[in-house]
DNA sequence: CGTCCCTTTGAGGGCCTTCAAACTGTGTGG
DNA sequence: CCACACAGTTTGAAGGCCCTCAAAGGGACG
């Protein structure tokens, strides 16, 4: 369930004709396995290869001069760590891996052929744009609006329904492999303070937590109090 | 210069041929001009249309259900309000007009028969999407990380670059017709925050304002100060 | 001239940050 | 097998940025 080629991935976002499944299967492309911590991609210099995550989690983040931090993207498998296609292929931010992962690296020059060419393999990549578009708004309100702990649970749950539509969570349980300071990053607020707001969601008795592993023990409770169903984005359909 | 059609804003994304500048514009359109305060689309409704901003401002925002508010985009003539064309037609989010402003749409069903045929205008979403993204992702750090003077420096300093491409700002002015508090809701601050912030950056004399215009004094420093240069979106090239 | 929307200013309080340090678990080398 | 380094978690105390509540002032419009 989890080993994606971008020939699958992408055929779920559109119908692609035989031919252009075809055309995708002859992309030579590179699979590579790396440890933790692994830099992936440099900011500011140019991508050769479109990066998609088969195994693992990495993450995507941005420096800001000074040294603050933020992450645009926690990517799980079936993610792509950044896309290029749709603009210069300057990486705009740094990534690297999170655990152990595997990735496979498409060139990218064959695929701005094929978009070029081949219609229904552009559709899927504007539809596939237009789903991590749609996953960026769902975190403006939470940024904007949500207090640290309403923050906190909106991560959970959306992690729990990302992790689920790809196999990797079940039992309203998921793995969380990341440190407390990125996930702080990732939601504006400090590494202590993720802590202190974990620890109160856990002692009010909505979540559970064990050594990398998260449990949502009241989903419903917790999708109702931040309106977690306003926020998912709609499933994409033709 | 503002005064767009589809097929003018995608040729500006890819490289069209005349048979799809045929097929663009010959789309039937609605042009309508509607006063302030009108709403646009109403989020949890389908989308018959793809409404593409000729002249004027308009705004899209979501409700979380205990009425707080985030603003997704402020659109500018060139923009789309929305564009469901990626995904399904249901609106995320509301939007109404923030000025007088012209609209054309464009029917939903002749789009998608064009994206699934045409490789050329596919790919033209698919970057137009992708830019959008891209935006989107620039407004990370200032709302993680940014203080609200930043924040404040920042957007005035996006809306002037963008503004400024569609030829509505010139000598460092641009118009701002909008209230404080929808900037509140657009950066993640409150509207009495927004007003003491904003006379805080006028009186360090890095901007000036006059009635419903901003000046900005010195865009150097404020490009300094934030780091502008390293979150402005690459341009889209091939 | 009153209403409405928006801007502006003040005072007080709370959420979150900042700084600091102890604690835990894991891997490494002597 | 223990000492040590290292990364991450946890807890405490103090302070600041921003929020909240409140109200006055200004401009547009009927």
């Amino acid at each position: 369930m989890t080993s994606f080629t971008l020939c699958e991935r992408l055929g779920r976002l559109a119908d692609l004709t035989a031919s252009d499944e075809k055309h995708l299967d002859g992309i030579e492309h590179i699979e590579r396995t790396v440890p933790a911590r692994t830099e992936i991609l440099d900011a500011h210099t140019e991508m050769q290869y479109l990066p998609l995550v088969v195994d693992g989690w990495t993450v995507q983040y941005q420096l800001a001069p000074d040294g603050r931090r933020t992450v645009h993207c926690i990517a799980i498998p079936g993610d792509v760590v950044d896309n290029p296609l749709g603009r210069a292929a300057m990486a705009t931010c740094s990534s690297q891996a999170l655990t152990e992962a595997t990735l496979r690296f498409y060139p990218i020059a064959p695929l701005r052929g094929l978009i070029r060419r081949e219609a229904r393999i552009a559709a899927a990549f504007f539809a596939w744009e237009a789903s991590y578009f749609a996953m960026l708004r769902g975190r403006l309100l939470p940024l904007t609006q949500f207090t640290a702990y309403e923050r906190l649970v909106h991560f959970c749950l959306d992690l729990l329904a990302r992790l689920e539509e790809v196999g990797l969570a079940e039992n309203d349980t998921f793995p969380l492999p990341i440190s407390q300071a990125l996930i702080g990053d990732y939601l504006g607020m400090h590494e202590v303070h993720v802590n202190r707001t974990f620890r109160r969601i856990e002692r009010d008795g909505y979540i559970e937590r064990t050594k990398g592993h998260v449990r949502v023990c009241d989903r419903d409770a917790l999708s109702a109090m931040i309106g977690f169903h306003m926020l998912v984005p709609a499933p994409i359909v033709d």
